[in-house]
DNA sequence: TAAAAATACTCCATAGGTATTTTAT
DNA sequence: ATAAAATACCTATGGAGTATTTTTA
């Protein structure tokens, strides 16, 4: 079977067009060389090179060869060169799942800056629930996902890194008796009219509000769902209702809306970033450091 | 050094996720491919896969190199494929110097044939005067010459092969007294005006003229050289004079010219197929074989 | 406990190195 | 006569195969 080493000598060869000096440049001795030469001619049953101790001669086949072979070596210098950039994360695909709160926040910076230290890995983003997340990583489709703190059955197979806290605020029509407050207790909205995001969508968030109404002794009157935040916020300055939500929501278009701080201890909205840590691809263990730096 | 064979058992292990099986795949045994794959790990210093007695899993590094190792791997076979159909000529350049009167005989339809056996030879057409063919030869930029017979003093370095056997013949104006015969004897021209092909374009084929003019006891008035066959035609066709040239040029515009064979014996004028029968392509020597039959 | 990879160990093939021969100018 | 490739021969490396151990679900 073709040998890479006969291959490097044959290139040797083919350019010094003189054996002995073919042995020289590769560091070993002549008789190697012409053993090299015979065990590719025998191969290819083929004379590479018309020769006598006073000259070397390529042949046509020796030409083709010597551009294949030039391109093998190449090549394969380059496979060790790309499968070790690889196994650093210097190149490659990252595919990251992600909520779109977190867009609002610290997403983007993030990664620009991992994209100036890792400028060749081709970077995807997919905008998830926490769910569809849990979904896809097992499925293989993301390498890291940015949601939710996880449900306890499933903290054992994956590693979470709290990348971003959030607070809820209520959010009231500017024109509302309660607008210009520094701050107020949920007890005092217990007879609002509440428009929540979407349980369906998120419901670590619709479950979490509903418990704080309960420790201030209310159950609220739910009056909208809506699936998209700026839809919330258009429907709390319209006058139909007051909302609840994390305070990033304020990043979104915002006329007509008062977001006031809520008094005594208010849960936290964690954003969080997990990673399955058995299958960690290259890339993504590198977007980790990163984003600890 | 990265060896084929280790990268042909990665490939079977990669695709069969199972090292015994790699090893049954590639008739050989089990801790054999765990050798070829450990070495490859050990090179580039990186997991190629994740293994246990259960299962085997393909690292990030280790899905590049199998990109990498596939390639490589079908570039040596392909390698060996091209270089053998080189050796064959089966693939590759064939460079041919000709006269031009070589288009108005057998060129064309020798072309047509080779190309019908040997489609994928990228075959390159000069047209040269015998001067210019040998000279190409030397610099090796032509592997075939379709010309005159050569000089004594070169015959020892070529090999040359008579193709096509032309003959003189006298070229008249249409309203010349002697148009009319069948047949002349070059003596009764012998106080014409002659028209020639230019000596430094074909020395021979001049000379050749002269000498048998003077075999017919007469040295000819020449009164034009024209460097075109068709240039002649015209001047002849003209009343300017009478020609002399190789039948061939009858396939050029004749209109004005009445072609007259010589009585007797006349000199024939040869094409020959010359090569460097020490330095012949592959492609060449097809193109010869091709020519015989 | 079973199946599969890793390791240990032996043996042989073969690649490399030295010495010599052949060959062409 | 000389320079260079081929050949002969020896040595030693290392790759293949066998047997065994380790590991994990």
């Amino acid at each position: 079977m073709m040998e890479l080493k006969s291959l490097k000598s044959f290139v040797a060869v083919a350019t010094l067009k003189n054996f002995s000096a073919a042995a020289r440049e590769l560091h070993t001795v002549q008789p190697a060389i012409s053993r090299h030469i015979l065990s590719l001619e025998e191969e290819l049953d083929t004379a590479l090179f018309i020769r006598n101790t006073r000259y070397v001669k390529i042949t046509a086949a020796g030409e083709q060869l010597l551009k294949e072979a030039t391109e093998i070596l190449a090549l394969v210098e380059g496979a060790k060169l790309r499968t070790l950039k690889t196994a650093k994360g210097e190149i490659g695909t990252l595919k990251i799942g992600y909520l779109p709160s977190a867009c609002l926040t610290f997403l983007p910076q993030l990664i620009k800056k991992y994209k100036s230290h890792y400028p060749n890995v081709e970077v995807t983003l997919f905008e998830m629930t926490v769910s569809q997340q849990i979904t896809a990583f097992e499925a293989n489709q993301i390498d890291l996902g940015f949601s939710r703190p996880l449900p306890d059955n499933l903290t054992s197979n994956f590693d979470s890194k709290t990348i971003y806290t959030d607070r809820l605020t209520v959010i009231l029509p500017n024109d509302h008796a309660l607008a210009n407050k520094n701050q107020l207790s949920l007890y005092e909205l217990k007879d609002e009219a509440f428009i929540l995001f979407n349980r369906d969508e998120a419901v670590s968030l619709f479950d979490g509000i509903i418990s704080l109404c309960q420790e201030n002794n209310f159950s609220p009157n739910i009056v909208g769902q809506p699936k998209h935040m700026q839809t919330l916020l258009t429907t709390v300055a319209s006058g139909l209702g007051v909302g609840i939500a994390p305070y990033c929501t304020s990043a979104l278009f915002t006329q007509g809306c008062t977001f006031v701080p809520i008094s005594g201890s208010s849960p936290t909205i964690l954003t969080q970033l997990h990673y399955k840590k058995l299958l960690l691809s290259p890339t993504a263990k590198a977007f980790i450091e990163c984003s600890d730096r």
